[in-house]
DNA sequence: GTATGTGAACCACTTCACAGCA
DNA sequence: TGCTGTGAAGTGGTTCACATAC
């Protein structure tokens, strides 16, 4: 049943999520699908239904208690526990992702680094030794990591994805400018601003 | 006419012309729907339907030629011109995004970069002198810039993005963690990993 | 013969509208 | 009375399948 639920809802739940998570640091207890809709952009109909495919979470003449659906939505998405993940690709952009301080807050820890460059080897960032890159796959039969972050050039990144593959990761965040492949049990995200960038300048391109 | 095409065949556009560069980049002069379609994973259906709302680019019998479907794929997409674009935010992420050496080569070149903290202003970050963003709009006003990138935290990017839109921006790039507000006639995507994992989670947190 | 371009059929998601419950 | 939960209707996008063109 639960993989009957389109992929566009799992989109939108963190979403959903991280509203609640501000109400309640608001001091909210209650909210509505009206107002949570215009606060994100979304119609009341889309919130309600989207909702619908996991239970019945709110109150009629009431609304949504705030927590209590938030800690729903932690459930589903598989929130409540801490997730590991790996970082290939040390660069100048795999730095700012070791630096990045979201996603640590989330759940969501680097626990090891790597990289294919003997300068950048044994060095240490962020509190991060980078490891050889040879060495992921040892690393991650010792250590468990259910994600992988790709943050090497285009050129080599479906390789480390395949690298990262073959040794159990289930979800992969790619960074590289690429239409990754991987098997259908392996969930990808791609982070891609050029991409985001090159469709919108669509839109504006003959404007005044 | 154009008004009607569905913007996700536009989302996906970028991602043929790149594909395309790279044939074109390794000599190949002609490609057909269905090796395309396997580069992308992509029905070839669906490329000549996205095709067929733009023009007839193809040869029957034969497919496309390499070069001119990405020249076609150019110009459709506003891409045979530079953009300007303007950063606020040049934290760790801001950093990273000045340092990031993949918009150029794609024609999207940071004109000026702001932010607040007055440690910050002043200085210079990869050859930009960093301003303070009271300044945004005065400096809009005589540079022109179609493109704004917020890289500020949650908190203060709301305020930002509505600076960016009075000063005549006409399309966003978000990274800040929140659902962005922003006037019909201006463009914004958003580039947020954290809501790439969180929805990830869902389909492996049961896995094995 | 081969691969495009495209109306028509299909499928998926969104919105509507109201019954049902607090 | 007010707002949820949800079948049903509507909308939008994808895939099919074949006429068309090289």
């Amino acid at each position: 049943m639960a993989l009957e639920i389109p992929e566009v809802v799992i989109d939108r739940l963190p979403v959903y999520g991280r509203a609640l998570d501000l109400l309640k640091q608001q001091g909210r207890e209650v909210v509505n699908s009206q107002e949570l809709g215009e606060r994100l952009g979304v119609t009341p109909a889309q919130i309600r239904k989207d909702l619908s495919y996991f239970g019945r979470f709110g109150k009629q003449g009431r609304g949504y208690n705030v927590a209590r659906l938030l800690d729903e939505l932690n459930q589903i998405l598989g929130l409540t526990r801490e997730w590991s993940m790996v970082l290939v690709g040390v660069g100048q952009l795999g730095r700012a992702i070791l630096a990045y301080d979201g996603f640590t807050p989330q759940g969501f820890r680097i626990i090891a680094a790597f990289d294919d460059d003997p300068n950048i080897i044994g060095t240490t960032v962020d509190g991060h030794l980078i490891t050889s890159v040879d060495e992921l796959a040892a690393t991650l039969l010792e250590r468990h990591a259910e994600i992988g972050i790709v943050a090497v050039p285009g050129a080599t990144a479906q390789g480390v994805i395949d690298s990262m593959v073959a040794s159990g990761v289930k979800a992969i965040l790619n960074y590289a400018p690429i239409a990754a492949q991987a098997p259908p049990h392996v969930r990808i995200k791609d982070i891609d601003p050029v991409l985001a960038l090159q469709s919108m300048t669509f839109y504006i391109k003959d404007q005044d």
